[in-house]
DNA sequence: TATGAATGAGCGTTCATTCAT
DNA sequence: CATGAATGAACGCTCATTCAT
């Protein structure tokens, strides 16, 4: 899996126009100070802490972001930008399989390290956020077509499914306080079983139509 | 599965004292109304507007509950009160996979008519509701204990597992703006298939203790 | 000195029809429990506390007092009836150099054992109380009266002086965290040394109109 | 004695760092409206009437003071720091019974144009207020043991009084309401006199240790 | 008559956002 | 541009007072 430590470089989170470097640094600082407050301390902080931790005056936030919901909208567009590349380099992956598990590995993992969940709901009425959900489903769609092509997944299950469940370890290992910091693997492992054609069931209720 | 449009009266979320009818009449509405309130808007839902729905005044709700942290208490104690009343009395279902599965569907449906699992966090330090869970715990080793020795579940998966991953199904379902009533039940089959000693791969991870 | 622990009987905070036993009961408790909380913990404390200390109803204490003010005036009411009583009886006494002393004496230990010198700038609008004052000064006029007589204290000081410098023993000995009980003598014995006749420097102000 | 119109200015009042022009300003006026309002109508005057007088927003009163207790503290920590400075400045006076007659009528006049005693009790935590009270002390005592060399002040007299009773003159013509400018020098007179070795009685009580 | 549930104005405080410097 | 002072609406919560029971 490749770097993922400067995904918030590229055209999603970057304005229109060229910032100089030092407006460009700080906007670095901005979020990276935004997603670790938001990390360790919820929702709720403020933005004058998020200001404080990255070292810059609060006013300045506000030359960056057009708003709150806009810095959340932007870290929530990094992540989405990497998941979306993630599925997009693996849409040609050897194993169709292989490329769906390692595509889930990285989106619960991602999802685990940055603790990021709660910022998904308020980002959910932005135009950026809401264009790369749709590039991330359409991702989705071309490893489930392949993955069903092989019988790694059993074929009543859609990419609406997989889309649905992807988040699904994160959540079960976020029930706990302290939980180790692979043991989101272990629920992967369970629900991708469940994924798989053997000794499926047959589901009483049809694939929904996310989007 | 019996009537749980009434889970409020009880023990648990009741005061001591048997109240005035009236005054009982504002307490059932208040903890509707707040319930609605933070189901729709979340978990910033103001006093005030609780007390708006509810059609009583804002200083009213701080005779029924010490805080606002406390009313949610009381309303996350209410859930788990009914919610191991149901793995109780499951115990000595006749059989133990069904029992199983009936108390994961209670714990669906219940979590997906009450949207309020984001309640859950803040209700932590509350002496009932740790008091409630860790009965909730016991209740679901009990069923997964059985559910073992007829071999209606894989060995490698603990009460642990199947606490974390109960409200799998209604997180997968709340991704969606306008989800199907039933469509959790999609998700609760796919994750139970991933729980059936059919087509079980070895988890990478060991189970966690919970509690 | 007679006994001081029930002036709240008389005339003075009586209501105007006589009360059934139980309720002239329940006026002592309350106007005890108030004096008590006010004494511990300063006058923002709460009538209903005033109420649980009283045992009675937050409800029934306006049935006695028109509202928190009229308490607090009550109480002081009582005080001043005493203090009132104490400059009445001592008006003939033997000689009334002593009788300044423990007129003087008297107020300084009352305030200091019912602290409550603060209620008294509350109820300074209430006709009672005011009554009450004037009668008061009229008593300590005639303290002073006979004390110039026999020149116990310096020709230029008057009842006026007596009346403001009435408090001051308490008040010195209340910047004092833990002051031992009757460290006000101390400061009485100062101060009313200042009074006497012996050692007195001209004052540069004349003596203040009371009322 | 020196011009005290503007003792606000000095460090212990101050923020840390220098503030604009305009922010100095603001909070100049808010002090003094501060002050002005705590005087007229006592401690509980809300922090948005002290915002009104003072023409700024209620959010901008947090911005200078952490909480209303702390802005006490600080219009408390002015006085202080004057009177400590009085104090100080009158150490090596040349007539060490005028120095203390000097330093009291300091105290009293300052005590009497700025009226907050009450805010005091308020204060009492603060550490600014106890290092300063804790140096207006050592001033005082210096004070006392050179009028003690001079015998200026009654032998059985100490530091411990003199702080006692510093404010006994203007709180005697604090029960007045509306007292003339300069009466307090009345009562100062009456107790200076009360602390002189002419016509001293002996006192029942033995000092207090204040701090 | 006594109760205590209900009220609603008011409290101290926070914070996203604006804008003069 | 960056700053940080100012804003003012909103928050959770308190409490004297009223009034239905």
């Amino acid at each position: 899996m490749t770097d993922r430590s400067s995904w918030y470089c590229g055209a999603v989170s970057s304005p229109n126009r060229p910032l100089r470097v030092d407006a460009a640094r700080n906007r670095e600082h901005l979020l990276a100070a935004a997603e670790a407050e938001f990390a360790e301390r919820g929702l709720s902080v403020s933005v004058a802490d998020i200001a404080l931790r990255a070292g810059i005056a609060k006013g300045t936030v506000f030359r960056h972001f057009a708003s709150k919901e806009d810095l959340i909208a932007s870290i929530v567009s990094g992540h989405l930008t990497a998941l979306t590349g993630c599925a997009e380099r693996l849409a040609d992956a050897a194993d169709p399989g292989d490329a769906l598990w390692e595509f889930l590995s990285f989106a619960a993992d991602q999802r685990h390290r940055h603790n990021i969940d709660f910022l998904w709901a308020v980002s959910e009425g932005d135009a950026r956020v809401t264009e790369l959900r749709d590039r991330l489903f359409s991702g989705i769609e071309r490893l489930v077509v392949r993955a069903h092509q092989v019988e790694a997944i059993r074929s009543d299950v859609t990419a609406s499914d997989v889309y649905l469940l992807m988040c699904a370890p994160v959540h079960a290992v976020e029930n706990l306080p302290n939980p180790s910091p692979d043991l989101w693997k272990r629920y992967l492992g369970i629900i991708f079983d469940g994924l798989r054609p053997e000794g499926a069931n047959p589901l009483s209720e049809p694939a929904p139509t996310v989007f």
